[in-house]
Order: C-alpha cells, then structure tokens, then sequence
DNA sequence: ATGTAC
C-alpha cells in the first residue's frame, strides 16, 4: 500500500480523507497527539483502520483513539458504526474477548487504613479469586444455570446473593443485553463458561486497589462517590472462554459461508437479513450477560475481602461504574440530522455517553456515565467522563486504557523479569501474579504513557478527567 | 485475549 496521506485536521485530531480509488466507502479519523498518531502508522494499525472504511454499510467515519494498536482484523481502540437496515456485524469489530471491561468499586476507608493491612488483603484477594490461563472457578454452574446467567445477567447474580440491587443502575446497559440467545451459543462454548464465571483469566486481566490520587471535578467525583485518599479497586476482565469460544465460532461460521469479498478476512461480517447476523447478535449478547456476571462475581470477592478485613458493610462498598469496551450494539445517532439506528462496534473503546442519553443509569443521566481507563501495571488509571462534542466526533466514544506498543513476545526478549519487579517494588505496588511471564508482558515499558493518551482524549475535546487513582497493589493472571 | 496449534 503507498503511503496514506494523514492530515492534521484539528487538536489531536487527524484525518484520512476517503480515497475511493483505494476503495474507501469513508474516511478514517484518529483521535491522537503527533506522537502517539505516528506510532499507530507504525505498527500497521491505522492500515487496519482504513481497511474498515472498505466495507459497505459503513456510516461516518472510522474512528481511532489514543491506544489504538494492532488487532485481529480491526485495530484495539477502534470505533466503527453501520447502518442498522443494511449494515453488517463483524466478530472481529467486537474482539475475542466479547464485553471485555472494567467495573471500578468505591471503599469507604483512606489509604493508611489499608496501609496497615496491605499484604493480607492483597495476598486474600489473590486466594479468593481464580487467575491464571484455563482456571477454573468455584461456582461449577449446571447447564441450566450458566443459561440464567447469559439470559439475566447480574440480575442473576444479585438474586443468589453475589451482588447489591444498587449495582444495576451502575452497570453499563443495566447490567444485562435483552436480546441474548442461548441457543445461539455452542456447546464447547457453554461447556467453557460453565467452569469458568467469577475467575479472572490472564494477560492484562487484573484486580488492583488504588487510592484516589488526584481529584480534577470535585462536583462530579463526589457524585461517582469517589474523594482524595478513598480507596478503590478496580477489575478487569470479560467473558473468559465462553466469550472466546463464541467468536471463534462465529468467525469459522462465516469464513466458511464464504461470500463476502473482503480486503482482510479477519474483517468477516455477516449482512442484516442473513441469518448470522442474528444468530451472532444473540450469541454475542449471551456472552456479555455473563461478562458483566464475571465481573459482578469478582467484585462480590472484593466486597467480602473488605468487609471482613475492615469490619465495613457490604453496602457501604459501592459500584461506581462497570463498563464494557469490546461490543457491537444498536444505537440511535444523528447523522446529516437525522436520527439513525446504527451497530456501533468499539473494540478497545468504551462508550462515553454524555449527560442526558437515555440509556444511562438513572444518576448518569445528569452527569454522564464514567468512562473507566486503567493505565499499564504500575502506572495511575483516570476515571473520566464523557463530553457533549464527542456525540458528534466519535459516536458517543472514548479510549479503554494505555494500548500496548511491543507485542508479548518483544516484551519477553527484551525487558528485564528482576527490573520490572523491583521497579514495581520502588513505586509501592504490591503485586501477586500466577505466572512469572506476565510481569514482563504486562511491564509498563510494554505499553503507552496513560497521561499521553489521557492528554490527546482531553485535547480533542472527547471526554475530561474527574479523578486519577494510583495503584497500591495489583493481582494479576 | 485464549484449555496460547487444525
């Protein structure tokens, strides 16, 4: 491919016109300071962005956040939207990890509370919650109850005594997809989750406590129930196998009904009317029920950690938010001012919908909902929300966290497994890991500079910072 | 990300 041309279009805002002889249905954007936009042409991501501009049904731009990086067919940290009447889905637009997220959980004590009880609590949190590649967990589900929990969700959850009815209203999407199709899901697929809810997996999955470093809203961060010094803990995971395995399926499915004419097969969609556009909607949604379950489950963990450790209420420990940034849904947006049913897929980017969507919990409707970013291991997280202008620029959209710059395996050749520790060890975070590979893997080095990408999302006018939270100790797989 | 390989 000859160089694309990349025009700076605006403050952290640069723009890739569509060029039809290179089969672009649209233009391409990406949300991104000088440097961080020159690494995504680097590593072949932005080339990925502009092959999703080449399929048809696509409405607006393809959009890129700060923390984009190469991905299976569509880049991580990608938004793409579709007409809903003659668009089309794509597993790869979602991810493997199918309503990967981030829950964030508020913890009435200060930070030389837990100070004095650091190690246990770490070392307890790491006991109590499976992590690792392939864990099992402790529920072991029958059949029928995994189908409860991909048609309910965490209200599933809430009613066998492993969450609060608060929590809800504090979930993105209430916490439950209502078009979820169990039938839809495969045996293999079903056979994984039922071992597998309320564990953590590996990778950049992980639990950490984190204080509240730095508050920039003080209005809104009291509304999120967030305040300096209070601690917070903060998981990330998604739908473990089960999710992994409906997208392996689906994508098998598709490549082998083979009538697409792509410019990546990666990018393998299904058409509104065909019959596996349904088929992998309902399936998908099944397995974000039981993502939202998963996380609902750990921080059921975490809530009991505490209670016992600092003698607190189970109440008194509340969800802030519980976010999703791997998805393809169905939204209503303006386009050419007109209101439009879209399929908005982020992958590696959260919805950041601002104050007054209806879809947001009933709080969130004032202040918009939070958009949850960790940063790489060791370094802070933001918790920000969304602006007014991003509706227009990014379909309602923010970045999901640092984004890697060298693959895992660069990671293990290059960075050194006793440095990296000991680096942690000189910030004060206390980490438990159930591999030795992932301290390398998931090093700081290994990722952008979360204040890089927080600076382009704020410069661009997308979403603003309410608070920052730095780590105290992390579990991870 | 992932019972890290069909």
């Amino acid at each position: 491919m000859s160089e694309l041309p990349l025009r700076k279009v605006g403050d952290f805002i640069f723009g890739i016109d569509r060029d039809v002889n290179r089969g672009m249905n649209s233009g391409a954007l990406i949300f991104a300071s000088e440097d961080l936009v020159q690494k995504a042409m680097s590593d072949g991501s932005i080339e990925q962005l502009v092959n999703v501009t080449k399929l048809p049904g696509i409405v607006g731009p393809a959009i890129a956040m700060p923390d984009i990086h190469l991905g299976y067919g569509f880049p991580i940290g990608g938004v793409a939207a579709f007409s809903y009447d003659d668009g089309l889905v794509s597993p790869g637009g979602v991810g493997y990890d199918i309503n990967c997220g981030v829950s964030l959980l508020s913890i009435p004590i200060t930070q030389s509370t837990f100070a004095s009880k650091r190690k246990e609590v770490i070392d307890a949190l790491f006991q109590r919650i499976p992590s690792g590649v392939g864990t099992k967990g402790k529920l072991d589900l029958s059949r029928q109850q995994l189908a409860s929990v991909m048609t309910e969700g965490i209200n599933w959850v809430i009613e066998n005594g492993m969450g609060d009815a608060m929590d809800v209203d504090h979930t993105d999407e209430l916490g439950k997809f209502g078009e979820a199709e169990v039938s839809k899901v495969s045996p293999a697929a079903t056979g994984r989750g039922m071992k597998q809810l309320g564990t953590l997996g590996a990778g950049n999955h992980f639990v950490e406590i984190q204080r509240v470093s730095r508050v920039f809203d003080s209005k809104i961060a009291s509304a999120f129930n967030l305040s300096e010094n209070n601690i917070t803990a903060m998981v990330h995971t998604g739908s473990r196998g089960l999710g992994h395995q409906v997208a392996t399926d689906y994508i098998e499915k598709l490549l082998r009904s083979g009538s697409n004419q792509l410019p990546d097969r990666q990018l393998v969609f299904a058409r509104n009317g065909e019959r596996l556009f349904d088929d992998y909607i309902g399936a998908m949604q099944a397995a974000a029920n039981f993502a939202f379950s998963n996380r609902e489950i750990i921080i059921d963990q975490i809530r009991r950690v505490f209670a016992k450790a600092f003698n607190l209420e189970y109440e008194d420990m509340r969800i802030v938010y519980s976010i999703s940034h791997n998805l393809a849904r169905v939204e209503e947006h303006e386009v050419e001012g007109k209101k439009t049913r879209l399929i908005v897929h982020r992958k590696g980017a959260t919805r950041a919908f601002p104050p007054g969507r209806k879809e947001n919990g009933s709080l969130f409707k004032l202040t918009g909902h939070p958009v949850l970013v960790p940063g790489s291991m060791g370094s802070d997280s933001y918790v920000l929300v969304g602006e007014k202008k991003n509706m227009e620029l990014t379909f309602g959209s923010s970045c999901h966290g640092a984004g890697r710059v060298i693959s895992r395996h660069k990671a293990m050749e290059t960075l050194n497994l006793s440095r990296v520790s000991e680096e942690l060890n000189e910030k004060g975070v206390y980490l438990k890991t159930a591999s030795r590979k992932v301290i390398q893997e998931e090093a700081p080095g290994s990722y952008k500079q979360i204040e890089q990408v927080i600076r382009s999302i704020e410069g661009a006018g997308i979403s603003r910072s309410v608070v920052s939270l730095s780590p105290l100790g992390v579990i991870k797989g």
